[in-house]
DNA sequence: AACTTTAGCAACCGCTCCGAA
DNA sequence: GTTCGGAGCGGTTGCTAAAGT
C-alpha cells in the first residue's frame, strides 16, 4: 500500500498567492494559531495544500519577518556559518532572526556565491580557488579575466578592511565548537557553535535550533547584552534581564 | 522599440526525520 | 519493531522585472 499524498492535489490551487488568500491565512492563524498544517487550508477556506500554506506563512506572512537587503555584517556571518554548516539552510537561518531559510538560500545562490567567486574563494569549500594552466580554476568556472576583476575590486576596497572577507578555513581554530561573531565589533565573546548548528551562550540556557523556535529580535539583543556583561564580575547572569 | 539574456525570488517537489499508534 | 502521517528541509523550477543588445 502506497503512502497517501500529503494532500489531495485535485482541485487545489497552485502558483502565486493572491492578497485574499494571504489575508485568509493571516486571519486564520492569528485567530486560531497552528495546530495542524493539514487542517489549516480547510478551516481557513483555502484551496491550497497544507504544505503550501506552511511555506507561505513561514516565508512571507509571518509578522516577525525582517525583509530587505542583507547588510555587510549579515553577509559576513552568513559566509562564516556556511563554511561551518554547509547547505543546512534552516540551521543557518536560525542564526538570523526574521530571515527565512528560503531567503538565505536564495541570497546565497544569487549573490554571495558570485561575490565569493569574484574574491577568488570557492563558495563550496571556502578555500582559495586554484588556477589551472588553461586559465580556468579547477573548481569552478572563474577565468583569468574574472580574476582581474577581483584585483580591481580589491583595489577599490582597501578602505573597507573592516568588511574584508577572510576565507573561514584560514581562521578556523583547533576547537570547532568555538566561534567568535564579531561582525559588529561588539559581539566578541565566545559562543558555542556545535556542528548541529545549535548556538548557546556559555553558562546560560539560551539556545535555539530552528526558525520557529527562535524567540525574536528581543532575544537576540538579550543575548548580545548577556555576552556584553559576561566579562563584568559584578553582574550576575541570573539577575540579568530582571527589573 | 523589440527582442534576448540575466538575476532575483516565490513556490513546488521529493525526500528524510520523528513521534504516535 | 513496524507502519503511518505530519512537519521540515534542501534542491530545483518557473515567473517576472531589469539589463543588455
Amino acid at each position: 500500500m502506497g503512502r497517501k499524498p500529503c494532500c489531495d492535489k485535485v482541485g487545489l490551487k497552485r502558483g502565486p498567492w493572491t492578497m485574499e488568500e494571504d489575508q485568509k491565512l493571516i486571519d486564520f492563524i492569528l485567530n486560531n494559531g497552528i495546530q495542524c498544517w493539514r487542517l489549516v487550508p480547510k478551516l481557513a477556506g483555502l484551496m491550497r495544500c497544507g504544505k503550501s500554506c506552511r511555506l507561505r506563512w513561514i516565508n512571507y506572512l509571518r509578522p516577525d519577518l525582517k525583509r530587505g537587503d542583507f547588510s555587510e555584517d549579515e553577509e559576513d556571518i552568513l559566509i562564516e556559518l556556511h563554511s561551518r554548516l554547509g547547505n543546512r539552510w534552516s540551521k543557518i537561518a536560525s542564526h538570523f532572526p526574521g530571515r527565512t531559510d528560503n531567503e538565505i538560500k536564495n541570497h546565497w545562490n544569487t549573490r554571495i556565491k558570485k561575490k565569493l567567486k569574484l574574491q577568488g574563494i570557492d563558495p563550496i569549500t571556502h578555500e582559495p580557488i586554484k588556477q589551472s594552466e588553461d586559465g580556468h580554476d579547477s573548481v569552478s568556472n572563474i577565468t583569468v579575466d574574472d580574476e582581474n576583476k577581483v584585483l580591481d575590486a580589491n583595489a577599490n576596497a582597501t578602505s573597507q578592511d573592516k568588511n574584508k572577507i577572510v576565507p573561514p578555513s584560514q581562521e578556523k581554530e583547533e576547537n570547532n565548537n568555538e566561534a567568535i561573531l564579531n561582525a559588529d565589533g561588539r559581539l566578541h565573546e565566545t559562543i558555542n557553535l556545535t556542528m548541529d548548528g545549535e548556538c548557546s551562550v556559555e553558562g546560560s540556557s539560551l539556545c535555539w535550533d530552528a526558525i520557529d523556535s527562535f524567540p525574536s529580535w528581543e532575544a537576540m539583543y538579550y543575548l548580545e547584552d548577556v555576552l556584553f556583561f559576561m566579562n563584568d564580575p559584578l553582574v550576575s547572569i541570573d539577575s540579568f534581564g530582571k527589573d
